[in-house]
RNA sequence: GGCGGUGUAGCUCAGCCGGUCAGAGCAUACGGCUCAUAUCCGUAGAGUCGCUGGUUCGAGUCCAGCCACCGCCA
């Protein structure tokens, strides 16, 4: 019954600073895996971090410091981000330890003793003054892409994998098993690169030290991808008999970048086969998160610090939006404004509003005591078709599609609510059976929705489940269906799960300041504002103003049609949620402070051209004036 | 240059083997409710389904050509 289930995300380079796409990999690693483990798997979770290479022996050189201490220094990054993101992986295997050079060495062994690997030249073009490495792809015109000058064709002595033995063979894998690939439009384009036939692959370097020493010939360190692709293996204890090798080899999915598809789905295949190892099961690419259309990278600018996103919006909401928002394994466009718009209308009006209602009926209505359990009814059906649809949805990593399935069973609940008015049911005592079936299909459902929501959001879910009452052990396969809850369970009245957040992103602001600026772009805050500029101020045409006139709004209870005098020729027509709080004819002559270039909108079909500003007070809403004799118009500075 | 993909309501996209497929969500407008986080529920919009031909009784749905954009490879 109980499955192995090994999961694992790339390790990632300790030269990189975390952003939002080693983020996103990793979330979706966690979410499965929190996923499977909720059905009772048991699962291995493995990240970690690539941490040899020339790269990081030369930054580790400027700073005066070893690679080693370099490592250990920005390893850290990653881990806090893991943290931060509430990722709940088993393992964290660094290319630095000895677990993982003792899996490099033994299975470069066992390739080299199959005869899969010879020595021989490897050739290449290196631009001296850029110290780079090139491709005969990336010269331009002969030239070295960066500085025009002329490169040199430099031979090194290398180690080769006989890679282009192992075309035929991969190519009946990938057949033979359609899901090796996904998505499949990937998986198309592996197909058409191994029929192009596969080269040997130079897999040692004699240029830098700082990486695993190739057995028998210390001069040479193993290169990159023969180093870093046998982590998967590595953490498992490999090369030996361990138990956990047995149980999770091979992986069940590798999650990945599509920038890194070729070397998991052709080299690591290979490399395999080379040793006689099984093949993983499934190689997942995910697209790409764009800003603006545009791919984010260090030069531009335009880089999302996942961190910001956790502090400004927290764990939760952010994971939600990075597996919401765009169907896994497509390219997406990241915004803070949908993200902020993904917050309120999913979490705060839909979820968590939908808990608060239900919560607040339940003490009104039994008492804040779950009734006896009902057995039938709209809720309990969809309920059940939810729970299946989204676990076919996860097993195909369509977390977009499993999300949408659950929004599908809270928003049925919100309309249940609606038809079934527990309101107008808790007015007639004859209904007291109906009342009670009602409340506890709605209770019942929150707790379904609470187990469903628990991979993707574990915060949201410990804190609903506490509001629900449940018991330890509350996160299970066996309670994922309709019932469990018993009579007479204890539920708490919720407090908002999700407090909206303001969208205050004005879209068309953000396009022209453009990424010129990236400290000071606007951001959405919900309580504490961001620190501004007398610029950003001085954007505000804040005027005093005189009310003039004054009338109610037809047919709303809190609109106020207002002229107001602002020094122009025509007094300003404004409109002003205030009514609750004054009367029109107490408003005439009244002095207020006007936002007068606001963008005009109309309120109940009447244009409001301006806001007047107000605060909260301890009774509605009190009115900004003056504490003397001003001239209307008189900016406010 | 080769291979593949995409182009459907303001925005993001569903539409498998051709005939209730012209749809969903968001946004907008209007209406309803009052349990709830100014939340929820309902109704509405009309968009030449990239362009041009063709196959067919009938085509976003198949074929050909063209245009635009994207991916992989060269």
């Amino acid at each position: 019954m109980s499955k192995n289930f090994y999961i694992t995300t790339p390790i990632y380079y300790v030269n990189d600073v975390p952003h939002i796409g080693h983020a996103y990999t990793t979330v979706a690693a966690d979410v499965t895996s929190r996923y499977r483990r909720m059905m009772g798997d048991r699962v291995f979770f493995l990240t970690g971090t690539d941490e040899h290479g020339q790269k990081v022996e030369k930054t580790a050189a400027a700073q005066g410091i070893t690679p080693s201490e370099l490592a250990d220094r920005v390893v850290v990054r990653f881990r806090d981000l893991w943290k931060k993101l509430n990722i709940s992986n088993q393992d964290f295997i660094r290319t630095t330890e000895p677990r993982h050079h003792n899996a490099v060495q033994a299975l470069w062994k066992t390739v080299a003793e199959k005869g899969d690997i010879y020595q021989g030249e490897y050739e290449d073009w290196y631009c001296t003054p850029c110290e780079t490495f090139l491709t005969e792809l990336q010269l331009t015109g002969g030239k070295c892409p960066d500085c025009g000058r002329q490169p040199e064709r430099l031979k090194e002595e290398s180690y080769f994998f006989r890679m282009s033995r192992y075309g035929e063979k991969l190519l009946k894998h990938i057949e033979e098993h359609p899901d090796f690939i996904q998505p499949t439009s990937r998986r198309n384009e592996i197909v058409q690169f191994v029929r192009g036939g596969l080269k040997d692959l130079s897999i040692s370097r004699t240029t830098f030290s700082w990486g695993i020493p190739v057995p028998g010939n210390s001069r040479h360190v193993v290169y990159v991808w023969f180093d870093a692709l046998v982590n998967y293996l590595s953490a498992l204890g490999y090369p030996g008999d361990q138990e956990s090798f047995r149980a999770f080899w091979p992986a069940d999915i590798h999650v990945i970048g599509k920038d890194i598809l070729r070397f998991h789905a052709v080299y690591w295949p290979a490399f395999l086969m080379a040793a006689d190892l099984p093949l993983p099961k499934q190689i997942f690419s995910h697209g790409w998160w764009t800003l603006k259309g545009e791919k984010m990278s260090k030069s531009k600018g335009n880089v999302v610090d996942p961190s910001a996103m956790v502090e400004r919006y927290g764990a939760d909401p952010f994971r939600y939006f990075l597996l919401r928002e765009v169907p896994f394994g497509q390219d997406g466009d990241f915004s803070e404004s949908a993200l902020v718009g993904r917050f309120n209308s999913d979490l705060a009006n839909d979820l968590g509003n939908l808990f608060s209602r239900v919560t607040a009926m339940l003490a009104k209505y039994c008492g804040g005591k779950t009734p006896a359990p009902s057995h039938e009814g709209k809720l309990k059906e969809k309920a059940e078709a939810v729970i299946r649809d989204v676990d076919r949805y996860m097993a195909d990593l369509a977390f977009s599609r499993a999300l949408q399935e659950i929004w599908g069973l809270i928003n049925a609940a919100n309309r249940f609510v609606d038809q079934q008015a527990p309101w107008a049911l808790a007015k007639d005592p004859a209904q007291a059976g109906t009342l009670e079936h009602v409340m506890y299909d709605l209770v019942e459902t929150l707790r379904i929705v609470t187990l469903l929501i628990t991979p993707f959001m574990p915060d949201t879910g410990e804190k609903a489940a506490s509001i629900l009452g449940l018991a330890q052990g509350w996160c299970q396969r066996d309670l994922l269906s309709w019932g469990k809850t018993p009579e007479g369970r204890r539920i708490s009245v919720a407090e908002p799960l999700f407090p909206r957040v303001e969208q205050t992103v004005p879209a068309e602001k953000t396009e022209s300041q453009g990424r010129k600026k990236k400290t000071e772009r606007p951001e959405s805050e919900h309580n504490a504002a961001e620190e501004i500029t007398i610029q950003d101020f001085a954007r505000m045409d804040l005027r005093a103003g005189v009310i003039r006139e004054a009338e109610a709004v037809p047919k709303s209870d809190r609109l106020i049609r207002l002229q107001v005098d602002i020094g122009g020729a025509e007094p300003r027509q404004v409109v002003a949620g205030i009514a609750q709080s004054y009367a029109p004819s107490d408003l005439v002559g009244k002095g207020v402070v006007v936002l007068a270039n606001l963008k005009p909108t109309r309120l109940m079909g009447v244009e409001s051209c301006g806001m007047v500003l107000a605060v909260e007070g301890e009774k509605g809403l009190v009115l900004l004036n003056m504490d003397g004799p001003v001239v209307p118009g008189k900016r406010v500075r």
